[in-house]
DNA sequence: TAGCTATAGTTGCCCAAGCAGTCGTTGGGC
DNA sequence: GCCCAACGACTGCTTGGGCAACTATAGCTA
Protein backbone atom coordinates (compact mmCIF):
# COMPACT_ATOMS: atom_id res chain seq x y z
CA UNK A 1 0.00 0.00 0.00
CA UNK A 2 0.91 3.55 -0.55
CA UNK A 3 2.45 4.35 2.60
CA UNK A 4 2.71 8.07 1.33
CA UNK A 5 -0.75 8.44 1.94
CA UNK A 6 -0.51 8.95 5.41
CA UNK A 7 1.96 11.83 4.94
CA UNK A 8 -0.87 13.75 2.88
CA UNK A 9 -0.96 17.48 3.76
CA UNK A 10 -4.72 16.83 3.78
CA UNK A 11 -4.21 14.11 6.79
CA UNK A 12 -1.83 16.23 8.34
CA UNK A 13 -4.55 18.76 8.73
CA UNK A 14 -6.46 17.06 10.13
CA UNK A 15 -4.85 15.55 12.34
CA UNK A 16 -4.22 18.83 13.66
CA UNK A 17 -7.74 19.99 13.76
CA UNK A 18 -8.70 16.78 16.03
CA UNK A 19 -5.62 16.85 18.35
CA UNK A 20 -5.67 20.43 18.78
CA UNK A 21 -9.76 20.20 20.03
CA UNK A 22 -9.36 16.91 21.79
CA UNK A 23 -6.07 18.45 24.27
CA UNK A 24 -8.35 21.34 24.92
CA UNK A 25 -11.37 19.60 25.52
CA UNK A 26 -9.38 17.17 27.75
CA UNK A 27 -8.40 20.64 29.89
CA UNK A 28 -11.95 22.15 29.72
CA UNK A 29 -12.81 18.51 31.40
CA UNK A 30 -10.73 18.57 34.05
CA UNK A 31 -11.39 22.21 35.28
CA UNK A 32 -15.38 20.93 35.09
CA UNK A 33 -14.51 17.90 37.15
CA UNK A 34 -13.34 20.39 40.20
CA UNK A 35 -16.94 22.26 39.86
CA UNK A 36 -18.58 18.65 39.65
CA UNK A 37 -19.79 19.36 35.95
CA UNK A 38 -19.57 17.36 33.31
CA UNK A 39 -18.99 18.82 29.67
CA UNK A 40 -22.34 18.10 28.58
CA UNK A 41 -23.73 19.72 31.54
CA UNK A 42 -21.50 22.74 31.35
CA UNK A 43 -22.85 23.19 27.73
CA UNK A 44 -26.12 22.61 28.95
CA UNK A 45 -25.90 25.47 31.81
CA UNK A 46 -24.52 28.13 29.85
CA UNK A 47 -27.00 27.28 26.71
CA UNK A 48 -29.95 27.97 29.05
CA UNK A 49 -28.00 30.71 31.20
CA UNK A 50 -27.67 33.16 27.72
CA UNK A 51 -31.36 32.36 27.03
CA UNK A 52 -34.45 34.67 28.74
CA UNK A 53 -35.56 33.62 31.67
CA UNK A 54 -32.47 31.33 31.93
CA UNK A 55 -34.54 28.84 30.50
CA UNK A 56 -35.54 26.57 27.00
CA UNK A 57 -38.22 23.90 26.15
CA UNK A 58 -36.40 20.65 26.04
CA UNK A 59 -36.50 19.97 22.24
CA UNK A 60 -34.79 23.55 22.20
CA UNK A 61 -32.09 22.76 24.90
CA UNK A 62 -31.70 19.68 22.35
CA UNK A 63 -31.27 21.62 19.24
CA UNK A 64 -28.55 23.70 20.41
CA UNK A 65 -26.39 21.04 21.70
CA UNK A 66 -24.64 18.14 20.83
CA UNK A 67 -27.51 15.83 22.14
CA UNK A 68 -30.79 14.03 20.81
CA UNK A 69 -33.71 14.81 22.55
CA UNK A 70 -33.84 11.46 24.74
CA UNK A 71 -30.24 12.76 25.77
CA UNK A 72 -31.29 15.85 26.55
CA UNK A 73 -34.44 14.21 28.69
CA UNK A 74 -31.92 12.21 30.75
CA UNK A 75 -29.18 14.97 31.40
CA UNK A 76 -31.84 17.21 32.50
CA UNK A 77 -33.21 14.68 34.77
CA UNK A 78 -29.81 13.95 36.64
CA UNK A 79 -29.56 17.94 37.07
CA UNK A 80 -32.74 17.86 38.67
CA UNK A 81 -32.07 15.47 41.05
CA UNK A 82 -28.20 17.69 41.23
CA UNK A 83 -30.63 21.32 42.23
CA UNK A 84 -28.57 22.70 39.15
CA UNK A 85 -32.39 22.24 37.14
CA UNK A 86 -36.16 22.50 37.24
CA UNK A 87 -38.71 21.49 35.01
CA UNK A 88 -41.43 23.87 34.75
CA UNK A 89 -44.54 23.34 32.66
CA UNK A 90 -45.30 25.34 29.66
CA UNK A 91 -48.42 27.63 30.42
CA UNK A 92 -49.00 28.10 26.03
CA UNK A 93 -48.44 24.33 24.97
CA UNK A 94 -48.73 21.52 27.49
CA UNK A 95 -46.35 18.86 25.36
CA UNK A 96 -43.92 21.48 26.67
CA UNK A 97 -41.72 22.14 29.38
CA UNK A 98 -38.79 24.00 30.13
CA UNK A 99 -35.98 23.52 31.93
CA UNK A 100 -34.67 26.29 34.25
CA UNK A 101 -31.66 26.80 35.75
CA UNK A 102 -32.11 27.07 39.45
CA UNK A 103 -30.27 29.43 41.94
CA UNK A 104 -27.40 26.86 42.67
CA UNK A 105 -27.21 26.37 39.05
CA UNK A 106 -26.67 29.60 38.57
CA UNK A 107 -23.78 29.76 40.68
CA UNK A 108 -22.42 26.84 39.93
CA UNK A 109 -21.86 28.40 36.60
CA UNK A 110 -20.56 31.74 37.99
CA UNK A 111 -17.78 29.59 39.80
CA UNK A 112 -16.65 27.80 37.21
CA UNK A 113 -16.56 29.96 33.85
CA UNK A 114 -14.11 32.31 35.39
CA UNK A 115 -11.62 29.34 35.38
CA UNK A 116 -12.73 28.32 31.89
CA UNK A 117 -12.02 31.32 30.34
CA UNK A 118 -8.44 31.34 32.31
CA UNK A 119 -7.73 28.07 30.70
CA UNK A 120 -9.06 29.11 27.02
CA UNK A 121 -6.88 32.03 27.31
CA UNK A 122 -3.98 29.92 28.74
CA UNK A 123 -4.06 27.09 26.12
CA UNK A 124 -6.09 28.45 23.06
CA UNK A 125 -5.97 32.54 22.53
CA UNK A 126 -3.07 33.29 24.42
CA UNK A 127 -0.52 30.56 22.61
CA UNK A 128 -1.08 33.36 19.21
CA UNK A 129 -0.20 36.94 18.37
CA UNK A 130 -3.79 38.48 18.00
CA UNK A 131 -2.69 38.76 14.24
CA UNK A 132 -2.05 34.97 14.38
CA UNK A 133 -5.27 34.37 16.15
CA UNK A 134 -7.52 36.49 14.27
CA UNK A 135 -5.98 34.59 11.38
CA UNK A 136 -7.02 30.75 13.08
CA UNK A 137 -10.55 32.07 13.64
CA UNK A 138 -11.01 33.41 10.10
CA UNK A 139 -10.53 29.88 8.77
CA UNK A 140 -12.22 27.92 11.33
CA UNK A 141 -15.03 30.47 10.90
CA UNK A 142 -14.90 29.78 7.15
CA UNK A 143 -15.21 25.99 7.44
CA UNK A 144 -17.60 25.98 10.02
CA UNK A 145 -19.86 27.97 7.52
CA UNK A 146 -19.18 25.28 5.17
CA UNK A 147 -19.70 22.26 6.87
CA UNK A 148 -22.33 24.45 8.44
CA UNK A 149 -22.84 24.15 12.32
CA UNK A 150 -26.60 22.31 11.46
CA UNK A 151 -24.92 18.94 12.69
CA UNK A 152 -24.90 20.44 15.61
CA UNK A 153 -27.06 23.42 16.63
CA UNK A 154 -29.05 23.81 13.25
CA UNK A 155 -32.32 23.90 15.11
CA UNK A 156 -34.45 25.21 12.14
CA UNK A 157 -37.60 27.41 13.15
CA UNK A 158 -38.21 28.48 17.04
CA UNK A 159 -34.30 28.88 17.92
CA UNK A 160 -33.57 32.48 18.45
CA UNK A 161 -31.19 34.47 16.44
CA UNK A 162 -30.01 31.96 13.62
CA UNK A 163 -28.53 30.22 16.77
CA UNK A 164 -25.00 30.81 17.74
CA UNK A 165 -24.05 30.12 20.41
CA UNK A 166 -21.23 28.71 21.41
CA UNK A 167 -20.70 29.57 18.08
CA UNK A 168 -20.02 32.57 15.64
CA UNK A 169 -21.29 35.70 15.32
CA UNK A 170 -20.66 38.33 12.33
CA UNK B 1 -25.72 37.41 36.02
CA UNK B 2 -23.32 38.88 33.59
CA UNK B 3 -24.77 38.17 30.47
CA UNK B 4 -22.46 39.71 28.06
CA UNK B 5 -20.06 36.66 29.67
CA UNK B 6 -21.34 34.43 26.70
CA UNK B 7 -20.30 37.12 24.13
CA UNK B 8 -16.63 36.93 25.40
CA UNK B 9 -14.44 36.66 22.27
CA UNK B 10 -12.23 33.79 24.35
CA UNK B 11 -15.66 31.55 24.17
CA UNK B 12 -16.77 32.23 20.61
CA UNK B 13 -13.43 31.40 19.84
CA UNK B 14 -14.07 27.66 21.15
CA UNK B 15 -17.18 27.63 19.96
CA UNK B 16 -15.31 28.13 16.49
CA UNK B 17 -13.05 25.30 17.30
CA UNK B 18 -15.42 23.09 18.67
CA UNK B 19 -18.28 23.38 15.71
CA UNK B 20 -15.39 23.45 13.05
CA UNK B 21 -14.34 20.17 14.43
CA UNK B 22 -18.03 18.57 15.34
CA UNK B 23 -19.07 19.64 11.64
CA UNK B 24 -16.00 17.86 9.47
CA UNK B 25 -16.54 14.69 12.09
CA UNK B 26 -19.79 14.62 11.12
CA UNK B 27 -18.90 14.26 7.90
CA UNK B 28 -16.16 11.62 8.13
CA UNK B 29 -18.63 9.16 9.68
CA UNK B 30 -21.20 9.53 7.16
CA UNK B 31 -18.44 8.42 4.67
CA UNK B 32 -16.98 6.16 6.82
CA UNK B 33 -20.57 4.67 7.42
CA UNK B 34 -21.27 4.38 3.71
CA UNK B 35 -17.98 1.66 3.90
CA UNK B 36 -19.17 -0.12 6.87
CA UNK B 37 -16.72 1.67 9.58
CA UNK B 38 -17.13 3.56 12.51
CA UNK B 39 -14.99 6.45 13.29
CA UNK B 40 -12.72 4.50 15.60
CA UNK B 41 -12.39 1.50 13.35
CA UNK B 42 -11.17 3.57 11.09
CA UNK B 43 -8.45 5.56 13.05
CA UNK B 44 -7.39 1.71 14.12
CA UNK B 45 -7.12 0.91 10.62
CA UNK B 46 -4.96 3.81 9.27
CA UNK B 47 -3.06 3.54 12.34
CA UNK B 48 -2.08 -0.06 11.85
CA UNK B 49 -1.58 0.61 7.99
CA UNK B 50 1.34 3.06 8.45
CA UNK B 51 2.91 1.22 11.05
CA UNK B 52 6.02 -1.21 10.30
CA UNK B 53 4.25 -4.57 9.21
CA UNK B 54 0.61 -3.30 9.54
CA UNK B 55 0.59 -4.26 12.80
CA UNK B 56 0.70 -2.95 16.38
CA UNK B 57 1.02 -4.09 20.11
CA UNK B 58 -2.32 -3.36 21.92
CA UNK B 59 -0.74 -1.02 24.08
CA UNK B 60 0.27 1.10 21.46
CA UNK B 61 -2.25 1.21 19.33
CA UNK B 62 -4.57 2.50 22.39
CA UNK B 63 -1.24 5.01 23.08
CA UNK B 64 -2.01 6.09 19.56
CA UNK B 65 -5.47 6.25 19.61
CA UNK B 66 -8.04 7.94 21.61
CA UNK B 67 -8.68 4.62 22.94
CA UNK B 68 -7.83 3.57 26.74
CA UNK B 69 -6.26 -0.05 26.73
CA UNK B 70 -9.81 -2.30 27.38
CA UNK B 71 -11.01 -0.08 24.54
CA UNK B 72 -8.71 -1.42 21.85
CA UNK B 73 -9.07 -4.86 23.00
CA UNK B 74 -12.89 -4.66 22.40
CA UNK B 75 -12.36 -2.59 19.02
CA UNK B 76 -10.15 -5.16 18.35
CA UNK B 77 -12.83 -7.60 19.01
CA UNK B 78 -15.24 -6.79 16.44
CA UNK B 79 -12.21 -5.92 13.98
CA UNK B 80 -11.31 -9.32 13.81
CA UNK B 81 -15.11 -10.46 14.00
CA UNK B 82 -15.17 -8.87 10.89
CA UNK B 83 -12.25 -9.99 9.19
CA UNK B 84 -10.80 -6.88 8.99
CA UNK B 85 -7.56 -7.41 11.63
CA UNK B 86 -6.18 -10.74 13.22
CA UNK B 87 -4.29 -11.08 16.19
CA UNK B 88 -0.65 -12.60 16.05
CA UNK B 89 1.44 -13.52 19.80
CA UNK B 90 4.38 -11.34 19.97
CA UNK B 91 7.06 -13.92 19.62
CA UNK B 92 9.60 -12.16 22.24
CA UNK B 93 7.21 -11.29 24.74
CA UNK B 94 4.18 -13.27 25.47
CA UNK B 95 2.39 -11.21 27.53
CA UNK B 96 1.86 -8.62 23.95
CA UNK B 97 -0.06 -9.27 21.04
CA UNK B 98 -0.13 -7.75 17.94
CA UNK B 99 -3.09 -6.68 15.83
CA UNK B 100 -2.76 -6.99 12.10
CA UNK B 101 -4.44 -5.28 9.50
CA UNK B 102 -5.52 -8.71 7.06
CA UNK B 103 -6.09 -8.37 3.06
CA UNK B 104 -9.09 -7.52 3.83
CA UNK B 105 -8.63 -5.13 5.97
CA UNK B 106 -6.36 -3.62 3.76
CA UNK B 107 -8.86 -3.42 0.96
CA UNK B 108 -11.03 -1.76 2.85
CA UNK B 109 -8.77 1.15 3.71
CA UNK B 110 -8.58 1.36 0.14
CA UNK B 111 -11.84 1.61 -0.59
CA UNK B 112 -12.75 4.16 1.95
CA UNK B 113 -9.31 6.67 1.84
CA UNK B 114 -9.77 8.56 -1.34
CA UNK B 115 -13.60 9.71 -0.16
CA UNK B 116 -12.20 10.28 2.68
CA UNK B 117 -9.53 13.03 1.19
CA UNK B 118 -11.69 14.09 -0.91
CA UNK B 119 -14.05 15.50 1.70
CA UNK B 120 -11.20 16.90 3.72
CA UNK B 121 -10.69 18.63 0.50
CA UNK B 122 -14.23 19.48 0.10
CA UNK B 123 -15.11 20.75 3.34
CA UNK B 124 -11.59 22.05 4.75
CA UNK B 125 -8.61 22.60 2.99
CA UNK B 126 -10.41 23.81 -0.28
CA UNK B 127 -12.37 26.18 1.62
CA UNK B 128 -9.27 28.09 2.47
CA UNK B 129 -7.01 30.35 -0.20
CA UNK B 130 -3.25 28.72 0.18
CA UNK B 131 -2.61 31.16 2.46
CA UNK B 132 -5.47 31.48 4.57
CA UNK B 133 -4.96 27.33 4.59
CA UNK B 134 -1.21 27.85 6.07
CA UNK B 135 -2.31 30.41 8.46
CA UNK B 136 -4.69 28.72 10.27
CA UNK B 137 -2.83 24.74 10.37
CA UNK B 138 0.21 26.99 11.94
CA UNK B 139 -2.17 28.43 14.62
CA UNK B 140 -3.95 24.76 15.01
CA UNK B 141 0.23 23.72 15.11
CA UNK B 142 1.10 25.90 17.63
CA UNK B 143 -2.18 25.11 20.01
CA UNK B 144 -1.74 21.79 19.77
CA UNK B 145 1.85 22.06 20.53
CA UNK B 146 0.77 23.57 23.67
CA UNK B 147 -2.01 21.62 24.51
CA UNK B 148 0.16 18.25 23.93
CA UNK B 149 -1.84 15.67 22.16
CA UNK B 150 -0.06 13.65 24.85
CA UNK B 151 -3.84 13.60 26.63
CA UNK B 152 -4.70 11.52 23.60
CA UNK B 153 -1.66 9.92 22.09
CA UNK B 154 1.21 9.48 24.36
CA UNK B 155 2.64 6.41 23.21
CA UNK B 156 5.99 6.64 24.53
CA UNK B 157 8.79 4.70 23.40
CA UNK B 158 8.18 2.17 20.70
CA UNK B 159 6.06 4.60 18.65
CA UNK B 160 7.17 4.69 15.03
CA UNK B 161 8.49 7.32 13.35
CA UNK B 162 7.90 10.32 15.75
CA UNK B 163 4.23 10.04 14.21
CA UNK B 164 2.12 13.38 13.85
CA UNK B 165 -1.34 13.37 12.51
CA UNK B 166 -3.62 12.45 14.68
CA UNK B 167 -0.97 11.89 17.60
CA UNK B 168 1.72 13.37 19.30
CA UNK B 169 4.88 13.00 19.81
CA UNK B 170 7.57 12.74 22.46
C1' DT C 1 -66.76 19.34 16.18
C1' DA C 2 -64.76 14.92 14.71
C1' DG C 3 -60.79 13.12 12.88
C1' DC C 4 -56.13 12.92 11.39
C1' DT C 5 -51.47 14.11 11.49
C1' DA C 6 -47.54 16.32 13.48
C1' DT C 7 -45.07 17.48 17.57
C1' DA C 8 -42.96 17.34 22.74
C1' DG C 9 -41.25 14.57 25.86
C1' DT C 10 -40.25 10.14 28.00
C1' DT C 11 -38.85 5.34 28.21
C1' DG C 12 -37.06 0.48 26.78
C1' DC C 13 -33.40 -1.56 24.74
C1' DC C 14 -28.92 -1.69 23.06
C1' DC C 15 -24.07 -0.58 22.37
C1' DA C 16 -19.60 1.58 23.09
C1' DA C 17 -16.19 2.79 26.28
C1' DG C 18 -13.89 3.68 30.85
C1' DC C 19 -12.23 1.98 35.33
C1' DA C 20 -10.70 -1.31 38.29
C1' DG C 21 -9.53 -5.92 39.18
C1' DT C 22 -7.41 -10.37 37.44
C1' DC C 23 -4.03 -13.48 35.39
C1' DG C 24 -0.06 -14.65 33.18
C1' DT C 25 4.63 -12.97 31.93
C1' DT C 26 8.87 -10.54 32.36
C1' DG C 27 13.08 -8.67 34.01
C1' DG C 28 15.79 -6.57 37.62
C1' DG C 29 18.04 -7.10 42.19
C1' DC C 30 20.34 -9.99 45.06
C1' DG D 1 18.39 -19.13 40.38
C1' DC D 2 14.64 -16.81 43.21
C1' DC D 3 11.59 -13.33 44.27
C1' DC D 4 8.88 -9.47 43.43
C1' DA D 5 7.42 -5.35 41.27
C1' DA D 6 5.97 -3.80 36.76
C1' DC D 7 3.69 -4.73 32.63
C1' DG D 8 0.35 -6.46 28.75
C1' DA D 9 -4.04 -8.03 27.80
C1' DC D 10 -8.62 -9.21 29.01
C1' DT D 11 -13.16 -9.14 31.63
C1' DG D 12 -17.02 -7.45 34.97
C1' DC D 13 -19.40 -3.68 36.08
C1' DT D 14 -21.21 0.75 35.31
C1' DT D 15 -22.38 4.88 32.80
C1' DG D 16 -23.83 7.81 29.05
C1' DG D 17 -26.18 8.34 24.95
C1' DG D 18 -28.76 7.06 20.56
C1' DC D 19 -32.81 5.03 18.18
C1' DA D 20 -37.31 3.66 18.01
C1' DA D 21 -41.64 2.97 20.18
C1' DC D 22 -45.22 5.14 22.91
C1' DT D 23 -48.34 8.76 25.12
C1' DA D 24 -50.36 13.05 25.34
C1' DT D 25 -51.35 17.31 23.24
C1' DA D 26 -51.98 20.64 19.28
C1' DG D 27 -53.82 22.30 15.41
C1' DC D 28 -55.53 21.81 10.73
C1' DT D 29 -59.28 20.31 7.63
C1' DA D 30 -63.66 19.29 6.44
Amino acid sequence: MNQNVFDDPRITAVGLLVEAHAGLSARFAAQFDEHGLSPVEFEVLTRLARSPGNQLRMTDLAAQTSLSTSGVTRVVDRMERDGLLTRRACPSDRRSSYAVVTASGMQRLDETLPGHLRIIEQWFTGQLEPEALRALLDGLRRVRDAVHPGATAGSAGSAPAEDEAVAARH
